[in-house]
DNA sequence: ACTACTGCGGAGCGATTCACTCCGCAAGGC
DNA sequence: GCCTTGCGGAGTGAATCGCTCCGCAGTAGT
């Protein structure tokens, strides 16, 4: 029955399998909606389709699993803003927090599964909560009066799937992804001062480089020698 | 040589059916991306898949026609908006316009074709227009000086690709897809309102109805009597 | 009435990709 | 030496892919 360190150790190390699986499953299921594949998903995790299928019954399971986390987080969210002493500041950390998770992007999958019966209460409660938010933020004067709770909510799935955050995920650039998310952070600032009923605070980090623009397109494998050099250009797409 | 008013008739219809395909191909393109296959686009443009190809190569050739479409709009876009006695106003027209053209929701598809050379030179010049146009926005005390071009162009493409509307879009509502646009419209000036310097005008229309997140869940194709009633809930999905 | 022509829908083709199964392997415990 | 645990990925039939091609409907010409 005693645990040694080598059994803790291979069980923080499923643990982390475990982890990668979701995320990756999650950016996958978000990215490629009703078209997303368990291989794609397994790859982006860095393991085997066997490991999927060790913990999960199929591609339902794990989307259902991924409603569930979903639903939690946003139940969380909610909690945590509505216990916020300055409504309007727990509002903008709400959406925020519920973008970069990602609020809202599993959307399309509907398909694949029906509703997990066991949270659809709470979240119904967790939605009242966020209604009630709403209307402190509009009584406390932070956030503009003609701007309802849907539209906020719309809002967070507008802002939840990031073309460009997408796009340059797949380039495996960790610095540059840092800067996408940077970037679209400022987005996400620019839509919370629209949001307010006043003043107005500086955008954070600075400007994005013009380079994310253009650097997305470059290929994901370098071909053979010479032939290696791609124009990157926005023309490309658009 | 004469030509009839049977052939003229004949000729038009062919030529609705032309746009119908290019419209529909560039909304499954922008929604499914890199996984758009040309029965979708043939479907959603209610033809066959015949009269798909006898008009395009296949799919990359299709997918390049509505490149070099996208590239005229945004050039045609970017002088008129140049060409605006207000800068500030040309700029917020050009957003508008952009995003609800879907300027930028092409992108993931560049592995299929290559640029069309035709047009990139063209681009290159309308972007530097933009920036121009950019800075004039500034000068004029319209534009928050923190905002640079980039931003406004990531902000675009952020915007161009709506969950709500392309949701919708399958249920093949005429009133309800109004209804969604209308409330994509609303997150848009919410955005202008975050990119002013200064003053703010009322959001347009009336408020969105909260239907807008749940109509969207309804099943698109009725089963059995008695089996047609589905709940819909934010709850489905996240 | 008959033929020629045009534009069309979709059945059908081989190739690819899908979700999913299963087996051999590596590594530590006993 | 043998068992257990967790793993990667080749292999499976089924489904879907891009694309071709044929039969059909409607009109013009004779």
């Amino acid at each position: 029955m005693g645990v040694s360190k080598q059994q803790e150790a291979r069980q923080a190390e499923v643990a982390r399998n475990d982890e990668a699986l979701l995320r990756a499953a999650r950016r996958v299921f978000s990215r490629d909606g009703e078209h997303a594949s368990v291989n794609a998903i397994a790859e982006a995790a860095g393991v085997g389709v066997g490991t999927l299928y060790r913990r999960y019954n199929g591609k339902a399971a794990l989307y259902e699993r991924l409603l569930i986390l979903s639903n939690q987080q946003w139940i969380a969210a909610t909690r945590a803003a509505a216990d916020h002493p300055d409504p309007w500041q727990g509002l903008q950390d709400l959406i925020v927090q519920s973008v970069e998770y990602g609020q809202g992007t599993l959307a399309p999958l509907r398909k694949l599964t029906s509703v997990p019966a066991q949270s659809v209460e709470l979240v119904a409660a967790a939605d009242r909560d966020f209604t009630t938010l709403v209307d402190r933020a509009h009584e406390c004067g932070g956030l503009r009066r003609d701007v309802t709770a849907t539209d906020i909510v719309l809002l967070i799935e507008q802002l939840g799937r990031s073309p460009l955050v997408e796009q340059i995920q797949e380039l495996g650039d960790d610095a540059l992804d840092t800067q996408a998310r940077a970037a679209r952070r400022r987005l996400i600032v620019i839509a919370l001062d629209g949001l307010a009923a006043v003043q107005r605070a500086d955008l954070p980090g600075s400007p994005p480089s013009p380079r994310l623009l253009t650097t997305r397109w470059k290929r994901l494998t370098a071909r053979g020698p010479g032939a290696g050099h791609v124009r990157a250009s926005r023309a490309d797409v658009l």
